[in-house]
DNA sequence: TTCTTACATTGTAATTGTTATAATTAATTT
DNA sequence: AAATTAATTATAACAATTACAATGTAAGAA
């Protein structure tokens, strides 16, 4: 089953519409395979919805976030980026350039068991993300 | 030796000049034990330096993340905030209040060897945060 | 010491990502 | 079809952070 029709029925069985902007969203965050801003999504969508809000955007990001099928990467500065959740994957992140690359790890339960155990927390879950260069700008550092 | 000696030792030896709003911003960081914002070290030591910018806390504070005296704890919408570092230690954060707690943990090297034999990067450091309900709003949620 | 230069701080304006609000439109229920 | 609920739009507001120009301060050279 393709994860779009997943997605919609995901949001069918929590009772949220499934209106033409959602489904264009959804659609574009799942296969441009990257990790997209708010705003990277609306100057996508803007050729197939001339008057589609900033604000519609970012609202039906949050409630994408909030039925579990979008992942919010925040940074300081800059914007977030928005991950469709697939599989279960963490992020590998260039400090030079800014390039994100998926990594796929078995998860950390065993440190969020830990946590809870000695903080006391119901735990839900966590983010991890690692940093360092991308093998271009590596290559570049060293002249 | 005191962490607050050590911190000025490096930045003597990396060429940072020990001003007198630098003094303190350290200082704080060091003794508050907490995890502030910007903002809140500015408040803090506003009785001190009645004249000092906002601005200058955040240039210090981008001075000390530079040089490794720091750790920027950033989230999407709120303020960084800002934690010296000392040992090798995660925060659990609970979702509903935002209160955040040191957690020991002797670190995820095993993690990033991996995903720099995967993607090729060179890796530097990660970071992760592990998210729930603390003791007191986890027994608020079940009424 | 005095001059020179480089770095720090200050105050304020500008920027930027995001959210709130109110009005309008669309979809669902009765 | 009418009533109700939800979603979208456009715009204004907000809040955290940064850029900028002016001023101040410290260190090294003459």
């Amino acid at each position: 089953m393709n994860p779009l029709k997943e997605a919609l029925d995901t949001l069918k069985d929590t009772g949220v519409r499934i209106t033409p902007q959602r489904h264009a969203i959804l659609e574009y965050l799942i296969n441009s395979m990257s990790h997209p801003t708010a705003d990277d999504i609306y100057k996508a969508l803007e050729g197939k919805f001339p008057n589609m809000s900033v604000a519609t955007v970012y609202n039906n990001l949050r409630v994408f976030r909030e039925v579990g099928l979008v992942k919010e990467l925040t940074f300081g500065d800059a914007s977030s980026r928005f991950d469709f959740v697939t599989s279960h994957h963490y992020h590998v992140i260039c400090e030079k350039c800014g390039k994100i690359v998926d990594f796929l790890y078995p998860g950390l339960d065993e440190v969020e068991h830990l946590a809870s155990h000695v903080t006391g927390f119901k735990v839900e879950n966590h983010r991890m993300e690692i940093y360092g260069s991308c093998p271009e700008c590596a290559s570049k550092e060293v002249h």
